[in-house]
DNA sequence: ATACAGGCTCGCC
DNA sequence: GGCGAGCCTGTA
């Protein structure tokens, strides 16, 4: 979108910094495109376009209340910085990622999306859910433009796999359908989840088709709010085993959740969105 | 070009 | 419970 939005905003406040370029291009959300002086995207149904000049975050009016959910305005940053660990890694990372926040998805909207994120690099994420949300989404209004919102489970679970394939999932085609199929029967109610805590919730997401731990974890951190979740992807594995691990020959997986969940503490994924978001487009690699 | 990516699942030990 | 292999597809 090339035309930046001319409509009325509103200034939200925040718990502390926000830093609204970063928080998108962290690897949480795949979709806001950068729209005049700042971006377009949707939350749900709504169109919403955001900017930040300085301190200071404006919305689309009508957008308001859900925005500053979305990008979880409330979140105690400085807190939670302050119950990192004190480590070389943790310190650099804060820095490097000061202001970035763990935004609240809707929940099927994010589901989805990690489902189809595996084995998969940040570019390929975003461009099957163009796709998918060119296929199968409605389309939402914003001002002169129109965008469309991610696909709803009902429509994805009434898509065959080759519909699917063709929006480029590959192998993730029917695990995504299945997941779709049993949201929208019914059959799995991912708002009723949320009274489960955070073993429970795990272990119910887990069951859904194309869901292991690592997604799961994603979907509890950037869609149920649950900041201790830990996602171990490559990366993260590389920066436990690099600097954590650093005289240990064999981690098991096991092993390095159990040292995550210890050492991070209660806003772990805090942590881990930081290290992560750090070692990606900041540390240079060798 | 061929390896490799922000994994899940299955079969085996 | 741990390990290895296969699976789709785009990018470097």
């Amino acid at each position: 979108m090339s035309v930046g939005w001319r409509g009325a905003t509103t200034i939200l406040e925040s718990n502390g910094a926000f830093d609204l370029a970063a928080t998108l291009a962290s690897g949480q959300v795949f979709h806001w495109q950068p729209c005049g002086r700042g971006f377009a995207g949707t939350i749900g149904e709504v169109g919403v376009y955001a900017e930040q000049t300085g301190a200071v975050l404006s919305v689309s009016e009508e957008a308001a209340p859900l925005a500053s959910q979305y990008f979880a305005l409330d979140h105690p940053l400085g807190e939670i910085y302050a119950s990192f660990p004190v480590d070389d890694a943790m310190t650099a990372a804060v820095t490097f990622c000061h202001g970035i926040r763990i935004v609240r998805q809707p929940l099927w909207e994010c589901l989805a999306t990690f489902i189809t994120s595996s084995m998969k690099q940040v570019a390929h994420i975003a461009q099957m859910s163009r796709a998918l949300r060119e296929r199968f989404g409605e389309p939402v209004a914003l001002g002169e433009t129109t965008l469309r919102a991610y696909p709803l489970a009902e429509r994805i679970g009434l898509a065959d796999e080759a519909e699917l394939r063709a929006c480029g999932l590959g192998y993730r085609a029917p695990n995504l359908r299945a997941t779709a199929a049993l949201v929208a029967s019914g059959e799995v109610n991912l708002e009723d989840l949320r009274k489960l805590d955070d073993d429970a919730l795990r272990l119910a997401l887990c069951r859904l088709p194309g869901v292991g731990v690592k997604v799961a974890n994603c979907v509890m951190l950037f869609g149920y709010g649950r900041l201790r979740a830990f996602p171990i992807d490559v990366w993260i594995e590389r920066i436990l085993r690099e600097i954590y691990f650093a005289r240990k020959r064999k981690v098991t997986a096991t092993r390095m959740r159990q040292f995550a969940d210890g050492y991070f503490g209660p806003y772990g994924g805090y942590a881990q969105q930081y290290l992560f978001h750090r070692a990606r487009t900041g540390a240079r690699r060798r």
